[in-house]
RNA sequence: GGCCCCAUCGUCUAACGGUUAGGACACCACUCUUUCAAGGUGGUAACACGGGUUCGAUUCCCGUUGGGGCUACCA
């Protein structure tokens, strides 16, 4: 058998949505699986709303989830020949004809049948019944016209891969336009003709084009052409239960890049938006998700976006990975918060902070404050502590520093620093935590951290005693 | 309105006629602890409804209800 070919074809005429890359990422998963191939198509056919800089976008965006194709991008707007050729041909054929009907005057059409309300509007095909002097005679004293396929009446079916068998009937579609009176093609048409050229043998698509299928399978037919595999998967909804949108919020990829997402946590969440691999499997590696990968774990309903999973998703990736593999995201995120720690080995900072951060950017914001406690800000709960405690507060703060003065440079490590708080806070009768808690509070501005010992570790003696001598809460 | 699709905890889902309906997120306890996370333990929580088919339905069929999509010289 040969290998199946899939492909991907947003429009440019926004960001890349979390619905488009989880159709890609399955239309990319299944090519990995079978050894299938995988184009890129960017249909951009509507020239009023398509721009270069939105299929850059969805070419980054797509890129950052690690989705490789094989094939392209290729741009619809070039195959413009082809998607007229293939009108004409339909149309020398009798299975398509010339409409003169103007806009307003469909429009007037279309209102009559609204107000009837008793069926959807359907062209009543008043061109088809044109003679075809008549026709010349148009074309001949100028008149603009557009090709409309002549819909045949008949049943529509095809064996879903997701959903089953779908059918619909014939003249309950319209006779759609292929060509506008410009002369360039309608979607319907330049999607069959150039999945025919580009020998595509599965669409995996959007169930919001389940609709569509029917007329481009009528369109398969008539351009005498097998249709392909159809597998519409579920929509992805917000929180409300309606379609995704930005009153939902973040819903462009790039959205969660610029939140700190890594990006094999962000495709590993949207893998599970509408697919399972059975059981119990949730985190997965590349390897074992192609090789999971399969249609019939494709879910029929649609799922709705869960941000606080996907955050806890990457939180799990956050911990796996090693320090050292988050410097570079961490210090791209530091360098647009305008932190510049120069050469300093951030890695043991992001140890110490890892493990309470969700995001990248949870992290840079705490390593941020290591390097530079005067960055701190208190939260309320810091600031509620500073006032139960009173002068307690700062009392205890210099004792600490004048304790932790005697730990040397070269002692200066999470268990001897520990030990002097100990020792320091037995003999003033403090109890440890209130000797901890403001040193971390002047640290950090916040009551919650690593162990205070480590922090005072990773942020260093100098830096940290100059803090704890000199911190007062008022200013 | 018409055509089409869908229906298991709040959310993501497992189950492919027989289970105390399982897991994950979130939530709540407890545990750990110098705080908070993480980790560990436990808990609350679902088969939309009504008819069939069957010895037996979450599972198959029909209907109801409820959601969603499409209904352009947009894609």
């Amino acid at each position: 058998m040969p290998p199946i070919r899939l492909r991907f074809a947003p429009s440019p005429t926004g960001y890349l949505h979390v619905g488009g890359a989880r159709t890609a990422l399955f239309n990319w998963l299944l090519a990995r699986k079978t050894g299938g191939v995988f184009v890129l198509r960017i249909e951009d056919t509507d020239k009023e709303r398509s721009t270069d800089a939105h299929t850059q976008v969805i070419l980054d965006g797509l890129s950052w989830l690690g989705i490789t194709w094989d094939e392209g991008p290729y741009f619809q707007g070039q195959y413009g020949d082809r998607h007229r050729a293939d009108a004409e041909r339909l149309l020398a054929e009798g299975k398509a004809y010339r409409c003169f009907c103007t806009r307003e005057e469909l429009e007037a059409q279309r209102k009559q049948t609204v107000q009837g309300g008793v069926d959807a509007f359907r062209y009543d095909r008043r061109c088809h019944k044109l003679s075809k002097e008549e026709v010349a005679d148009r074309v001949a004293r100028g008149l603009t016209s557009v090709i409309r396929f002549l819909m045949p009446h008949e049943e529509i079916a095809w064996d879903d891969a997701v959903h089953g068998r779908i059918s619909f009937q014939g003249h309950d579609l319209d006779d759609l336009v292929i060509l506008r009176s410009d002369g360039s093609p309608i979607y319907n048409l330049a999607v069959v003709s150039d999945d025919i050229a580009m020998r595509i043998t599965h669409v995996i698509r959007g169930d919001d084009h389940i609709s569509n299928t029917p007329k481009q399978i009528a369109l398969y037919r008539a351009l005498g052409h097998p249709v392909p595999v159809f597998a519409h998967v579920p929509m992805i909804l917000g929180s409300d239960g309606k379609k995704l949108s930005k009153r939902h919020g973040a819903t462009a990829v790039g959205d969660y890049q610029d939140r700190g997402m890594l990006p094999l946590a962000m495709r590993n969440f949207l893998a599970l938006m509408g697919w399972s691999p059975g059981g119990d499997r949730e985190i997965m590696p590349e390897q074992e998700m192609i090789e999971l990968f399969s249609l019939e774990g494709i879910q029929k309903k649609p799922a709705v976006f869960d941000p606080a999973k996907l955050e806890w998703m990457n939180g799990q990736y956050l911990s796996a990975l090693p320090a050292a593999e988050l410097e570079a995201p961490v210090r791209r995120e530091l360098g647009r918060m305008g932190v510049e720690p120069g050469s300093r080995d951030l890695a043991p900072l992001i140890d110490s902070v890892k493990t309470r951060s969700r995001t990248i950017l949870d992290i840079a914001a705490q390593v941020a404050v290591r390097l530079d406690p005067a960055r701190s800000t208190l939260d309320p709960k810091a600031t509620q502590l500073i006032a139960k405690m009173g002068d307690d507060f700062v009392r205890n703060l210099r004792l600490a520093a004048t304790a932790l003065d005697q730990v040397s440079e070269s002692d200066w490590r999470p268990e001897t620093i520990l030990a002097a708080l100990k020792a320091s806070a037995e003999s003033n009768q403090v109890k440890l935590g209130d000797a901890m808690q403001p040193i971390r509070v002047a640290l950090t501005g916040s009551t919650v951290s690593e162990p205070v010992n480590e922090l005072l570790a990773v942020v260093g003696r100098q830096v940290a005693l100059q803090r704890l001598s000199t911190f007062s809460p008022g200013g």
